[in-house]
DNA sequence: TATTGTTATACTCTATAACTATA
DNA sequence: TATAGTTATAGAGTATAACAATA
């Protein structure tokens, strides 16, 4: 209820934060379509590339429902870019991971996303520390380590 | 090619803008479905509360081919949030208006969304300020007016 | 009994192509 | 002929519920 939500600073910062999101994803959907994927699979196919996954975890990762993983990960292990693998300690589980063809994919699509945001390297180093901070204030963020 | 594309800073920042991203969206779903509005309806709802608008510059602000437009609103439109009314000038338009109750609905989704963006309330003026300029560098913005 | 992954089903969003009514 | 909107179709993501195998 605070009257700041609706001063024009404010407005216009969360205005501009929109503009990063839009933008954002526009560009890692290009992206991922350039590969022939759809942002899904791409987002999966990083999750593995990155690391073995059982079936469960990717739902999880993905905040969707399990029985749609089945889905994603059948149509990334039909072109060879994933595959199951069970897991010797517990029968019940698959083991999705990218194949090597997978993680280079995998690895020019990152590539192409770095690039997408480029932008990044207008600002100088002391602008890019002050971004950074900024935005770990805004999301909570302590900065762990 | 630049070397700076992968200097820490840059990939911390780039990480960060990948949490927005993130918690962005996933706030924009919930606070659509709470209002039984798939995330495509709610940002067209939101367009026409603003503003009557043709069938085809939807589809432009969606980004998304015309024929998928006709959906959305006829189920917006079977809900009473939205109307198809006639463009006196160019008998093939249709304009998409939100009704009153559309309007209102509209009205709750944003104040539940500027609920949302409410981290930004964590930073003074002058922080804001910081973060504005740094995003409209970032962006490419030229501050127009 | 509980859990993992899958299947079956239904809904929505998406693109493509063909159609209609206007222009 | 070109354009606006629609329809038809197919593929993909999503949630729900029911199922088999395993724990």
């Amino acid at each position: 209820m605070s009257s700041r939500r609706t001063d024009p600073l404010t407005l216009e910062v969360v205005d501009l934060i929109g503009t990063v999101v839009t933008r954002y994803h526009e560009e890692y959907e290009q992206a991922a379509a350039e590969h022939s994927l759809t942002g899904a699979q791409a987002r999966v196919l990083a999750l593995l590339a990155a690391q073995p996954t059982p079936m469960r975890r990717i739902a999880q990762s993905l905040r969707c429902e399990p029985s749609n993983v089945t889905g994603i990960v059948d149509r990334l292990e039909a072109r060879g870019l994933v595959e199951r693998r069970p897991d010797p300690a517990d029968r019940r589980v698959k083991i999705a991971a990218a194949t090597e063809e997978g993680s280079a994919t995998a690895r020019r699509l990152r590539d192409a996303l770095d690039f997408a945001r480029e932008p990044l390297a207008g600002l100088s180093d002391e602008e890019r520390t002050s971004l950074r901070d900024l935005l770990r204030r805004m999301l909570g963020v302590t900065d762990g380590a």
